[in-house]
DNA sequence: TCATTAGTTCATAATTTACAGAACTAATTT
DNA sequence: AAATTAGTTCTGTAAATTATGAACTAATGA
């Protein structure tokens, strides 16, 4: 264990109030997103890093802070947070006369990360609608019970936008 | 390869008209379908079988028709079959006098497919919920945007039925 | 100029997974 | 009683995944 916390003079935009320790609520909750992302398949390092910009009390986390506070090797974080950054879930910035930077995870994940959910379905009722094309049942209710779930996907898709407009209203 | 035809000289409800030969295009769909579905957390030679019930001419396949189609071991296939049938996806029925068992996808599948992608959004959303709790960030800006999507994945849940029934009046 | 910092890259080790093949069982048929 | 059918279970293994530690780089600082 090595001592980090460091005492600058001057300390003009990063939020250094906070230290790293984490409770251990927090630890058991970087292991539960965790696996959830891994079952989301991200690789068990990459989900563990996006639990701790998660969880932590401290919205930004240097390259150490993260290897240090996840007990991972300098290897494993630089590929979970080169991975991260190529997949657009976190982004960095840095200060003048700092040479560390600060990851946190992108403000628009949340609305990107439903966006993604819905391509997902959407890639899906794609792939059904081929399956009815190339296929040929004897049975047609078989398509028709097909057809329903491609319909509903549709009707989804398309109302959407509406809701998302619906539910801004509903909280103002 | 091995010939499978057999002509029986009664056939009462087993639809036997078809015989098990894929297209190209089937062939295609069952591989692009399997990569969606091992992204999904399937195993790929589970995968490649919820394909082939789904692709296939015939709804209902036999284990040695699943076998052969998908050129994997019966061990791959009893694996598989034994899988899916736990976990609801597959289903099967039996004929008086025909000791093999017709496997197909269970018809509620799709409903329920979905109903899944909705529980998992619900799982994570009680995750993020649990992250609100835990972490205590400086800036409430942080807590604001997770609020914004934990709200909306709210707002959908309750949303759903009245979508659904919507939906089922639109097509009548 | 030498040391330190902030990482990256590479070779390798440790798991994990995913399947094949063979041996097995239990029921049915010959 | 022997053979066949319709699978299941077990063992071994090839391949893929994931992480480590060590060596490296490129920039800054003493």
């Amino acid at each position: 264990m090595k001592l980090t916390t460091t005492f600058a003079s001057f300390n003009l935009c990063k939020e250094k109030t906070k230290d790293m320790t984490l409770s251990n609520e927090q630890r058991q909750l970087i292991e539960e997103f965790g696996i959830y992302q891994e079952n989301n398949g991200f690789q068990p390092a990459v989900a563990r890093v996006m639990g701790l910009l998660l969880v932590s009390d401290r919205a930004e986390l240097t390259f150490d802070e993260i290897s240090e506070a996840l007990n991972i090797s300098k290897s494993a974080t630089s590929n979970a947070l080169n991975m991260l950054l190529n997949t657009g879930h976190i982004e960095y910035t840095t200060f003048s006369g700092d040479r560390k930077r600060y990851f946190r995870i992108k403000s628009s994940n949340w609305r990107d990360l439903f966006e993604k959910k819905m391509q997902d379905l959407s890639y899906l009722n794609g792939l059904l609608k081929r399956v009815l094309e190339v296929r040929n049942r004897e049975l047609p209710i078989y398509d028709a019970k097909l057809n329903d779930f491609i319909s509903f996907m549709d009707y989804l898709k398309d109302r959407m936008p509406s809701l998302i407009t619906e539910w801004e209203k509903s909280r103002t």
